[in-house]
RNA sequence: GCCACUGUAGCUCAGGGGUAGAGCUCUCGAUUCGUAAUCGAGCGGUCGUCGGUUCAAAUCCGACCAGUGGCUCCA
């Protein structure tokens, strides 16, 4: 901020393009005012200059600025860190000698590190969240102060985590504290004008978190909360979360049977008749999409450690694999899989290729391990064996934008097939990167014009790449909003120098191919878990395990409900028969509660007349009565054609 | 891996220093039913595993195993 005298003035743009003078040290609260009474009552924040201010924060240089309400998403942010000193205030009035870490906003609320000598309970939290109430009913204004360094490291002279967070500031950089009611915390702000902004918050739970997230340093006790401005927006988060855990595909994969686990192979699922129905049925339709221009491989899934030695596992990524015992050697000398792309690059290597091949497209769906610390599995999502519908292209640099623009739309078209949709990140070259200025230019070129020719919008995230080649990265979001990072395309250079991958050009000498590695789904595993919350265990026709459940009204419809069912299965269905002694309503029952999509009733005029009444799932009492023959034709139909019916 | 929490019948869960409970599932019997749970009976558990304290442990303590939440979105 320049050097300014008190009587000088800032010249102040608004967002409507108007100009106000104002004495330099004017303050947001002051300029809302100026403005009117209703925007002074609806102020959150100030933008200064691309800044996000509180409306304490003096202005001493002219500047664009806009008065935030809670009506802009960065007010939005300002509150929930304001919650999080809110919380710590809480916290130090119950546990006067608690440790103060981080409390920052983050996406879906906030959070703030405690130093405690013990963790919190579900009933500490109760009691945190209504001290927190008794705070904002009192209405303490954040008074923000600036201190120098000797003052700061005075004032937390008890806090020797805000010591060494005030220890690595830079001697430019202005130090300032927050103090609401009892509460003073080393913060840069900006805050909301006082604790009474904050009318609806909730405390969600309680975890251990490093300080500093360094695995080496002390647990702090971490609470997670959310806050909004408005009740409603409060209960439709809470009641999100509650949909979430419904979905929970760990929960609907017991429940319709699909899959289990076992102590005796964490991490690695055990896939039931009905689970395993679901694999193969994805599994078939990626092979099907990829009938043309790919060659289906399979390579082993145990290797010596040479190959790692020549693909650097062995040195950066030896900790997550599964090393095999060689009984001759007495050495683990020799590891299980954890990617396919040192295999496929064998492969390629074994044969001289010409330019007039290239592309080659190797596809494989072999079983990898993955050797995942304890702590990091989690149900379907995070698992130690997997299998990925993985494919690595060798191709000449001069294809990348052809084929980069075919394996986009290859992407999002599949995830259409599902109703998912998708957004591209384009990550481009890290710090620390193999490869002249030159090649990177090329490839994020090459990737750039790709994704503009999607006419799709893609962000930019600036040193994400990977340090063998820039990326795109897909990512999906689900049917409540959740988003998840499923495909990628990479570009490799590095792998054909360590493989010394070669082919022979037009010029009949050897040169280095590229290779892009291609994900769709990810892994299965992590696919259908996603597949399953998605639908909320609502598979489409197509995709549903028991496509049709034939209920015969009584023992005397018992055959002709075996008969509807074969010739059901004649075309193609996958169908059960439930002719148990239960009555229809207990079966019907069933059926909903195993959300099979189709109950097709077998009763006496039924039986006469070829026909069956059919009960879509969901749909309750709303029958209809058809021909067995309209049936097939209406129900291969949408098998035929992956409608996401019903 | 680290921290916290959890582990009782196939599932969901109650109980809690003195010989283990419910509902559903399952089995059997009766019922033969027109669109979300028919009635009755029965089977089913070394209370995650191992060790300790105690006259006595599912219950208290410890270790281990597994699961769950989390482990920088930087004052």
């Amino acid at each position: 901020m320049s050097q300014t005298t008190a009587t000088s003035q800032v010249r102040l743009t608004l967002p409507d393009g108007s100009v106000r003078e104002y004495p330099a040290g004017v303050t947001g609260r002051e300029i809302a005012e100026s403005i009117g009474p209703g925007l002074a009552k609806a102020a959150v924040a100030i933008r200064v200059d691309g800044t996000v201010r509180d409306l304490m924060f003096p202005i001493r240089g002219d500047a664009p600025i806009a008065i935030l309400t809670e009506r802009d998403r960065e007010s939005l942010d300002v509150l929930r860190h304001s919650a999080a000193h809110i919380m710590a205030t809480a916290v130090r009035e119950i546990f006067p000698t608690a440790g103060i870490g981080f409390g920052p906003s983050i996406d879906e609320g906030f959070y703030y590190d405690f130093e405690v000598p013990r963790p919190f309970t579900p009933e500490d939290l109760e009691q945190i969240e209504a001290r927190m109430a008794e705070v904002t009913r009192k209405d303490y204004p954040f008074v923000r102060e600036e201190v120098d360094r000797d003052a700061a490291n005075r004032r937390f002279a008890d806090d020797p985590l805000k010591l060494e967070r005030i220890s690595e500031l830079g001697d430019d950089e202005v130090i300032s504290t927050y103090t609401d009611g009892t509460f003073t915390d080393l913060c840069r702000g900006p805050h909301v004008p006082s604790t009474g902004r904050l009318k609806h918050f909730k405390l969600l739970n309680t975890a251990g978190a490093y300080w500093r997230g360094d695995s080496r340093r002390q647990m702090l006790q971490r609470i997670y909360g959310t806050a909004f401005f408005k009740k409603d927006e409060l209960e439709a988060h809470l009641h999100r979360l509650e949909e979430a855990r419904r979905r929970d595909h760990r929960r609907l994969g017991r429940e319709l049977d699909l899959f289990m686990f076992h102590p005796f192979a964490p991490g690695a699922p055990f896939w039931t008749d009905r689970g395993t129905t679901l694999y193969n049925l994805l599994n078939a339709f990626m092979r099907d999409l990829q009938r043309s221009g790919y060659q289906e491989i399979k390579t082993p899934l145990l290797y010596n450690k040479g190959l790692w030695e020549i693909s650097g596992h062995w040195g950066k990524y030896k900790e997550n694999m599964f090393l095999v015992l060689d009984n001759e050697t007495g050495e683990h000398d020799s590891s299980l899989k954890p990617m396919n792309c040192p295999s496929h690059y064998l492969m390629y290597g074994a044969n001289k290729h010409s330019y007039r091949e290239l592309p080659i497209r190797y596809t494989t769906y072999d079983v990898l391990h993955r050797n995942e610390v304890s702590g990091a599995l989690s149900g379907l999502t995070r698992v130690r064996q997997f299998q990925q519908d993985d494919c690595h292209i060798f191709l000449m640099p001069s294809q990348i934008p052809d084929e980069v623009r075919r394996l986009t739309q290859f992407i999002l078209s599949y995830y259409q097939v599902f109703g998912l949709t998708a957004t591209l990140k384009f990550a481009t070259r890290p710090e620390v990167r193999i490869g002249d200025d030159a090649m990177w230019d090329a490839a994020e070129g090459a990737l750039r014009s790709a994704l503009e020719a999607t006419g799709l919008p893609y962000e930019l995230k600036p040193g994400d790449g990977a340090f063998y080649g820039p990326k795109i990265d897909f990512d999906v979001a689900d049917s409540i909003g959740r988003t998840w990072q499923l495909g990628t395309i990479q570009l490799d250079y590095n792998a054909p120098e360590r493989f010394d991958l070669k082919y022979v050009g037009e010029d009949n000498h050897d040169h280095r191919p590229v290779v892009i590695h291609r994900a769709v789904n990810g892994s299965f595993e992590r696919f259908i878990a996603i597949l399953i919350e998605h639908f909320a265990g609502l598979f489409p026709v197509w995709l549903a395990p028991e496509q049709v459940r034939v209920l015969p009204i009584s023992d005397a419809q018992a055959a002709a409900a075996h008969a509807v069912a074969d010739r059901m299965r004649a075309a193609g269905l996958r169908v059960a028969v439930d002719d148990s002694h239960e009555t229809l309503n207990y079966r019907i029952r069933a059926g909903e509660v195993e959300k099979v999509p189709y109950m097709a009733v077998v009763g006496q005029r039924e039986a006469e007349s070829d026909s069956l009444a059919l009960r879509v799932r969901g749909s309750g009492k709303k029958q209809e009565v058809l021909t067995v023959d309209a049936f097939l034709e209406r129900v291969t139909g949408e098998v035929r054609t992956r409608a996401l019916v019903p």
